[in-house]
DNA sequence: GCAAAAGTGTTTAAACTACACCCATGC
DNA sequence: GCATGGGTGTAGTTTAAACACTTTTGC
């Protein structure tokens, strides 16, 4: 064990769900859109930075897992439960906070849209807009933007987008997921193929009935293939949702700037 | 600051160099390579893992930066000064060290191959191939593909390539280096224009004589284009070698195993 | 039958691969 | 001149984007 005193290690979560896009009272946002990204935020009772919205997040104790933790305070704080959480990057900048020196080791996470709905939601939990956010502690903004960056780059390689829909789903669900990440119109008729090709997708053979049109197929996802290289994909990076949907891909760039 | 007792903090490196691909001794080396990756281990002279091989590392200092400590216990162990450095993962698995929870912020370098040749090497320094390691301490080795895995996708979509090389380099030098990272043969022609396409290289002008051949153009990088979204890439990846070679690529799967 | 979304097919362009071929130098 | 790697050209294949078109339901 080290001799010289060390810094303090905590643990905080960006999480994201899909909601219904109406941009309440928020400049900018798509008005006619149908979904968009959202995130919870708590108020902080402490200082420094009293009163700010923050990360939910907490001390690291000495014998907790590092998702686990993140797992815990996003529940105790959010109530939520993430079908997908996986570690972004570790935050430690001497000026991130005014009291002393604190590292973050930041997970990301993502929540089923039915179950963001019920989201304990108070006076010190509230939900935002992701892509307009205000003035957040320490140097949470730059994280927030970090983990949107990754997770708009990640659902165009991996399946991801699942962990926003239940068990089964049509393929214009999926496809209104890709399309409100990405922000931008996908065309129905090549997602399709791709998303097909890529053999993640199974036909349940069951269809949606009481559409005003023709009722669409709903589809599984394919049990994990287990063609991953075995020791080669970070711990909380290898469950199914990161099977490759074209092609394997790589890491690109991202550069957050103040600290907490 | 947290009520209870938190975790140990460390900073370690993964650091790859090329070296002339002579398998000296060790068994499924590659004879006649010419190029193959090389890494620096040193001789844990302390429990737990007494004289294991370990990667170069040191507990965190409360006043210096993350990135800072990686680069100073790197120096200071091996006497080398990487080209390039960034933030590969924290690993604190409970199990990872024997004695008491330790969390390690890891980062991987590169560093110039004619550096390399001149770096300090001894009883508890050596270089060792990267695909073919002893046992290491902890959860190095799985920390180790990790970091492989990590750079191999990454040459495909950045020019880190670059840090292994000089300011000025013929394209047949930056393909030995893409050929040795990936252990695959790249048809030079299709190289050629894939990387000159890219728009990152400049002709000096100059050729390099006394070859028994036609003299090779002389290649330099361009300056950072800035080009990058500003506060949308992590810390140490927002360098000019992280500029997208073809196109902004996402990020893979990978996953450890044993602690450390 | 009509509107609307599901689902299929075709056309075009761009990107990558393979490989034939010419160029410039030292010996 | 001749061997060798530097450098250019080009045809074949694959991938993806754009968009016209057919199918199936509720009303």
């Amino acid at each position: 064990m080290p001799t010289t005193a060390s810094a303090t290690l905590a643990v905080s979560t960006v999480i994201f769900a899909l909601r219904p896009g109406t941009g309440a009272g928020i400049t900018g946002a798509p008005e006619g859109a149908l979904m968009t990204l959202w995130l919870p935020l708590v108020r902080r009772t402490r200082e420094p930075y009293l009163d700010s919205w923050a990360l939910p997040g907490g001390w690291l104790p000495e014998d907790e897992e590092l998702a686990t933790a993140a797992a815990r305070t996003l529940r105790e704080t959010t109530g939520l439960t993430p079908k997908y959480l996986e570690q972004l990057y570790t935050f430690g900048d001497l000026g991130r906070s005014p009291e002393g020196r604190v590292v973050s080791v930041v997970y990301w996470a993502l929540v089923q849209s039915d179950e963001a709905a019920l989201a304990a939601v108070g006076e010190n939990v509230r939900w935002f807009p992701a892509d307009h956010l205000p003035p957040l502690a320490f140097d949470h903004n730059s994280i927030v933007d970090y983990a949107l960056w990754r997770l708009r780059t990640k659902v165009e390689y991996s399946r991801i987008a699942h962990a926003f829909l239940g068990e089964t789903f049509t393929l214009a669900q999926l496809r209104e997921v890709h399309e409100a990440v990405l922000q931008r119109a996908i065309d129905p008729a090549n997602f399709r193929r791709t998303v097909t090709a890529s053999g993640t997708l199974v036909d349940t053979g069951e269809s949606v009935a009481g559409t005003p049109h023709r009722p669409p197929r709903l589809y599984r996802y394919t049990v994990t293939p287990d063609t991953v290289p075995p020791n080669t994909v970070p711990p909380d990076t290898a469950s199914a949702d990161t099977v490759p949907l074209r092609s394997p891909i790589p890491e690109p760039h991202f550069t957050p700037g103040a600290p907490a």
